[in-house]
DNA sequence: CTAGTGATTCCCT
DNA sequence: GGGAATCACTAGC
């Protein structure tokens, strides 16, 4: 018999470490989306690490602006940014207050709730497809700059928190390069993601492009 | 399956 | 001014 998955919200302590040990032991579990219509429950998949200022590859690496202030204070808290004017891509920080680390959440699998996202997804071809991806992860969740901030050691019916949920063990978490990085930060192995599971996103190298018109 | 490109806007330089 | 922790769509193999 496999035991309950457990509904206790992750405790503060869990993220107050060094983020690359927060990282794979998010895989696994599950991140609560309350909305008016109903809940929707997302397992984690796929994570990549971003190591504070020392890191090139995080937006802390030019120091704190307006942008990134969260990812500056206490850990448990989402960080939200917009991206390529069109997207948000959600983020958990780690590490005691002024650390400036944090977890992007790159791809899940939709429990509950895969009705409720299905509006905002239309695009996708299957359920697999619902979260399977950054931007793809936060429209599913209907997760914007309004939610930047918002504590996710909370009960599940607020607005964003995570569960303690069921942990993936070590021989089934695989990591790589951190994908879609430009420069020197993208050469770290900090994308972390479960084992031949279906809904993890497919690696793309860092692409840059030139202006059009 | 891979590779190329347009979309669209905020933020920092 | 121009890049950005991306996605959707198209063409071609």
């Amino acid at each position: 018999m496999i035991a309950a998955p457990d509904r206790t919200p992750l405790p503060r302590e869990f993220f107050d470490r060094p983020v690359l040990e927060v990282a794979p032991d998010l895989l696994g579990r599950t991140l609560v989306r309350s909305t008016p219509d109903g809940p929707i429950h997302l397992r984690l998949t796929e994570v990549e690490a971003y190591d504070g200022p020392k890191d090139p590859g995080s937006h802390a690496y030019r120091g704190r602006t307006a942008r990134n202030a969260v990812m500056f204070g206490p850990p448990g808290h989402a960080y939200v940014y917009f991206t390529y004017g069109m997207w948000h891509c959600m983020n958990l920080v780690c590490g005691p207050d002024g650390t400036a680390s944090a977890v992007l959440l790159r791809a899940g699998e939709i429990t509950e709730g895969a009705g409720l996202t299905r509006t905002r997804r239309r695009s996708a071809r299957n359920d697999k497809e619902l979260a399977k991806g950054p931007a793809r992860l936060a429209t599913a969740l209907d997760i914007d700059r309004a939610l930047d901030g918002t504590d996710v050691c909370a009960e599940p019916s607020s607005p964003l928190s995570i569960l303690t949920g069921t942990p993936t063990p070590d021989d089934q978490v695989r990591n790589g390069p951190r994908t879609g990085v430009s420069g020197e930060g993208g050469v770290h192995p900090w994308r972390f993601w479960i084992a031949n599971d279906p809904t993890v996103s497919p690696y793309r190298a860092h692409k840059p492009r030139r202006r059009s018109t």
